[in-house]
DNA sequence: TCACCTAAGTAGATTTTTGCAACTCAGGTG
DNA sequence: CACCTGAGTTGCAAAAATCTACTTAGGTGA
């Protein structure tokens, strides 16, 4: 009998699953759309994500200025030779730190949406370029496929409301 | 002097990026929750998403058709004793694969928004219960720290538009 | 000096998507 | 036969995104 009352789902506050947490910031149609062209591409400027993405300038002023409050993007002045100051946007550590999430996005995407004339999203170190996947991992440092591996809380018990 | 024309972005078509083919489908705000809430706690059932993420159940009829459209969720007729038959969503092998993509947003969010009281998102081998933690490895089977990793595409030299 | 250029935005009208609340529908129970 | 429960549907209001045009600040060339 599962007489229970129900009790203010704690999982609801987005302030106790660090999941939602994240979803907060790169949960909206844009926000990651933008992340992926700075990690993938390095873009920095205004003009070149607006364009690159053909995102509405008033939005994209709102999700940068967001991804600054965040501290995922700094906002820096820059000059070229010949032009007044202007301004990029350049990822935190934080902000790179999404590239685990890219990297499980586009190894979501290659696997399960497979496409013919895809591009590739490739990892590797930053020091020696040898290539890197995304894996799950035992403490011992064996690889183990994700068919095999459970996020399922488990002191819930079969309660899955 | 860049005087390329513009070429019309190959970035740009979802097509040709696994990452935005992925986002097309995840890429909303209220999926990746759904996706989150049956993949942690094992929800099926219209009322318990409804419920437990206090969606609107519209827009919750919308996501979960769209997942099952997707090949993402299955929609299954089950019937308890004393009841009519009724429906649940479960995942299939390509929803299960999301795993990866919640265990990266719980890192990101644990690591880059960490709160005393917040639940911690585990993952575990299903068949002996070893934890296992996502990571970047080589080939050789050796964990590479992220802040250690890229990402950026190499084919594009340092143009980032 | 002045017309023109560029990057980085703002501003306002329109369209689309969400959110909310009430209602329906189908079958089962006392 | 009145009521209950889960799985939705419908209609309207509110919020967000989109499209387009405009602004701003400084620099260049004539």
């Amino acid at each position: 009998m599962t007489g229970h009352t129900q009790s203010p789902d704690p999982t609801l506050d987005p302030e106790l699953c660090p999941v939602h947490r994240s979803l907060e910031i790169v949960g909206d149609r844009w926000t990651m759309l933008i992340l992926r062209r700075a990690l993938l591409r390095g873009t920095t400027r205004f003009a070149d994500f607006r364009d690159g993405l053909h995102i509405a300038p008033n939005i994209l002023t709102d999700r940068l200025g967001k991804l600054v409050d965040e501290g995922i993007m700094e906002r820096h002045g820059y000059r070229e030779p010949g032009s007044r100051e202007r301004f990029e946007y350049v990822l935190t550590e934080a902000g790179r730190e999404f590239n685990m999430l890219v990297s499980a996005l586009a190894g979501w995407g290659a696997k399960n949406r497979p496409l013919e004339n895809s591009r590739r999203v490739d990892a590797y170190t930053l020091d020696d370029q040898r290539p890197v996947e995304l894996a799950y991992v035992t403490p011992e440092g064996e690889r183990v496929d994700p068919q095999r591996v459970s996020t399922r809380r488990r002191d819930l018990g079969d309660n899955p409301r």
